[in-house]
DNA sequence: ATTCTTATTGATACGTGGTATCAATAAGAA
DNA sequence: TTCTTATTGATACCACGTATCAATAAGAAT
């Protein structure tokens, strides 16, 4: 996988400057979402916070995905079984592919899509504003571990 | 836009060769599918259905659209506001585009999108299976008509 | 045509993912 | 330290979707 790495810090100060209070369950939920590869549910992040601070409320995680999502720090997956699921959003690289033997996410270079957009404007006079691109099949490791 | 319509009756075949009944349900079901320029929901399709056709159980429309999925007659559309909402399916033609002003869905070739997968493939050593794009923006005519 | 088998239907109850409410808590300004 | 109010957690609630099951009707067999 591409090995990139978001980095926690960052998103209590975007929290911070956005005018939220910093909490204990928001430090938590961060950590969780920040460094999870695979994309994670508010129901999982919730499971997983209980673990390390069992009386988290499960409408705070709720409220916490969204947030963050509002934020642009993760961002929604669309997968076969649903689209609840959230990766951490990582600057500048849009397209996603998800590995359906392991699970785990990975992000490919956007230009391609930027490029295929730009295209597609030109053809059919739409103007595009946003695009959800995802990627399905087999990541190069599990290819070899076959 | 583009003005590709379905035929309804290839739909019924298709049901039939698979070894399904045809009944009445299905038949306004189909209708409506086939017809919405818009995506529709199940819920949605209930709606419509009981207009002309009141009894019409939500369990069974749940039903149709799940089958109607599988023999991949409709695709589910990924939106902002969630992903539960289905167009149907044109052959050969995979890139969706949905006008965020008057809610229609469009369709465009779709090869460069297959040239942007094979590209991506031979960067990342990802196997692609299956990918879902989708664009949002404004469509050429509500430009005009801005 | 009539009968018979069984896929399909519709009503109901249920399950899950997500939201609204509200009193209690705690962040951080005063 | 006090005070204001954003945030939290418990609960109830809602929406979308599914399982169950008796009743119906498609269409094969006669």
């Amino acid at each position: 996988m591409s090995g990139k790495t978001v980095n926690p810090e960052k998103w209590l100060t975007a929290l911070d400057e956005s005018g939220f209070r910093v909490t204990a369950v928001q430090e938590t939920l961060i950590d969780i979402f920040a460094h999870s590869e695979y994309p994670l549910s508010a129901e999982g992040a919730w499971e997983i916070a209980r673990q390390s601070r069992p009386q988290t409320g499960r409408a705070t995680v709720y409220r916490m995905v969204e947030k963050l999502e509002n934020l642009g720090l993760i961002r929604r997956v669309h997968g076969y079984q649903g689209c609840s699921h959230f990766v951490p959003t990582l600057p500048d690289l849009m397209m996603l592919f998800i590995c359906q033997s392991c699970g785990r996410a990975d992000y490919l270079d956007s230009q391609p899509l930027e490029d295929l957009i730009q295209h597609s404007e030109h053809i059919s006079g739409h103007h595009i504003t946003d695009s959800r691109l995802q990627l399905f099949g087999d990541c190069a490791d599990c290819q070899e571990n076959a």
